[in-house]
RNA sequence: GGCGCCAUCGUCUAGGGGUUAGGACGGGUGGUUCUCAGCCAUCAAACCGGGGUUCGAAUCCCCGUGGCGCUGCCA
């Protein structure tokens, strides 16, 4: 299907991708998916000197990550000064702009006074009211000049797909600046005109935005030009219900691909905050999404941002993926902490496949593949000394895990079922419980109190390090109690 | 200050004139069990306040309160 949809994401490089902006990059694209329209990106660094290129590097690969790969672009917002210039001079030329020659410091002094009188300040049009020599005498002596919008009287109203009809007073809104005195445009006039080359025909973007839309309406239609639609997202908050920023919450989205959370969970996740398919469904896919994707289902508070349940969609996504897609994003924390060796992609990968099934039930992020994973993998993992003081204490454990050994040894089969077998006629002949021989087990073969079925471990762990361990725990000198 | 937006369990949300106000995360309890996770069962937990309209309001309207946003020659 093919339409005439155009979106567009136009972050401003300011920080990093944050949930925010990808939360606004993912309803455009699921926008754009869902009719058969174009994704664009655009970056908005008319500020120059916020931007640089590892910034606006790191809003791209933040959306690679998701996949939320743009139809077009990036653009880049600074390459058209030009044409903002041109769309400026055509305001000017149709008088629905004006020269304003009032100097900053003027400025200041007329919105002081305004505010020390209790006056709203709203810029006084006094360079509207100058005579025509007054102007020209201005222009003859070089006096730099901002270009205004001229506001028109009424009232401006539109039809916010989020909000349904939102009507502004124009009284409220000020001739804003279109043109900085040093030439610049600034964002209204720079958005606009973009907008309109881009042929955008659908604007979604946060509601931080929905005051400064009747502006850009004004400036759409004193060009002549149909404004496209809007949608207004809601804001992403913290915790503590404020706008997430840098103080809490996260800061840019790639910061939980390195806390190793899936794509496709934060996918699922970002789309679930502020919007619901209108069902009790958690798991979506991406297809599911851009087929469910409407504007009906965006609700209109702001969603705090709540890492526990994007965890649990971690975990459920860990789960259902198959190994295939799981082993080499296991294969990547695994590098990153040394435990990785080529065999594990060779000879050995029926072995990684069968650790990862083992580990992966209780698997929230791809980290606790190598938590977890580290002791079946290295003799260098760390004994946790509190599971050591609760179960290697006694005296005789050492022994027991000995005696364990040998009736192991002489199991038969390396497999959980005659393991299990073999353990629990030992302990019955020792007339103890089973728990007094597993529990020392655990922490001996694992570092660990907790971990999956003990007989799947050692099974995973294979004969020969699991007896080694064992005995080692046998001659070592006993666990001192501190 | 002005203007705008918003308001259902702790969190994400469904619903929307008459419902036991539903689900999910998180939390509690019990079961399964070698621990943990899981799974199963189960419990607690919400319509911001006040006025209207109405036979009936969480739902519609108004006011208030609170939160957020905009109010720049920032974007």
């Amino acid at each position: 299907m093919t339409s005439n949809v155009r979106v567009r994401f136009a972050p401003s490089p300011t920080g990093f991708l944050h949930v925010g902006g990808a939360r606004t990059a993912l309803f455009n694209w699921l926008f754009a998916r869902k009719h058969g329209g174009r994704f664009v990106l655009r970056i908005e660094d008319t500020d120059v000197e916020r931007s640089s290129q590892e910034v606006i590097q790191a809003i791209i690969e933040g959306m690679m990550w998701l996949e939320l790969t743009p139809d077009e672009g990036p653009f880049f917002q600074s390459n058209y000064g030009e044409q903002h210039r041109a769309t400026a001079r055509q305001l000017l030329e149709s008088e629905h702009a004006f020269r304003c020659f009032c100097t900053r410091e003027a400025l200041d002094a007329r919105r002081q006074l305004a505010e020390s009188e209790g006056r709203v300040w709203r810029y006084d049009r006094a360079c509207l009211s100058l005579t025509e020599q007054e102007k020209q005498r201005f222009l003859r002596q070089g006096g730099p000049y901002a270009v205004r919008f001229l506001v028109p009287q009424g009232t401006t109203s539109f039809n916010d797909f989020v909000h349904g009809v939102t009507e502004f007073d124009n009284k409220e809104i000020e001739d804003f600046i279109l043109l900085r005195s040093d030439g610049s445009p600034t964002y209204h006039l720079s958005v606009v005109s973009d907008d309109i080359r881009m042929r955008i025909t659908h604007i979604i973007r946060g509601d931080d935005h929905l005051s400064n839309t009747p502006k850009q309406i004004l400036l759409y239609r004193a060009l002549g030009i149909e404004p496209p639609t809007f949608a207004h997202l809601p804001m992403i908050l913290g915790p503590d219900k404020k706008r997430l920023s840098k103080r809490h919450g996260a800061v840019s989205v790639l910061e939980y691909r390195d806390m190793g959370i899936l794509p496709e969970a934060m996918f699922n996740f970002l789309a679930l905050l502020g919007w619901s398919p209108g069902d009790d469904r958690q798991l979506l896919s991406r297809q599911e999404l851009i087929e469910l994707f409407s504007f009906e289902g965006i609700s209109r508070a702001g969603a705090v941002f709540d890492l526990q349940k994007l965890l649990w969609l971690d975990s459920q996504y860990i789960n259902r993926l198959s190994v295939e897609e799981l082993l080499p994003r296991v294969r990547e924390v695994l590098r990153r902490d040394g435990l990785w060796s080529d065999d594990l992609d060779g000879p050995r990968r029926p072995w990684l496949v069968s650790l990862i099934e083992l580990l992966r039930p209780r698997s929230r992020t791809l980290w606790d593949f190598a938590t977890d994973g580290r002791a079946f993998l290295t003799e260098d993992f760390r004994v946790d000394s509190e599971a050591a003081r609760k179960y290697l204490g006694e005296e005789d454990t050492g022994q027991r895990m000995a005696a364990l050994a040998e009736a192991l040894e002489k199991a038969g089969d390396w497999n959980p079922e005659p393991l299990e077998r073999a353990l629990r006629d030992l302990a019955d002949s020792l007339g103890v419980s089973a728990a007094r021989l597993i529990h020392p087990a655990r922490v001996t073969l694992t570092g660990k109190a907790v971990s999956p079925g003990i007989f799947e471990v050692m099974a995973v762990l294979g004969r020969e390090r699991t007896l080694y361990r064992l005995r080692r725990a046998a001659t070592a000198a006993p666990i001192s109690i501190h």
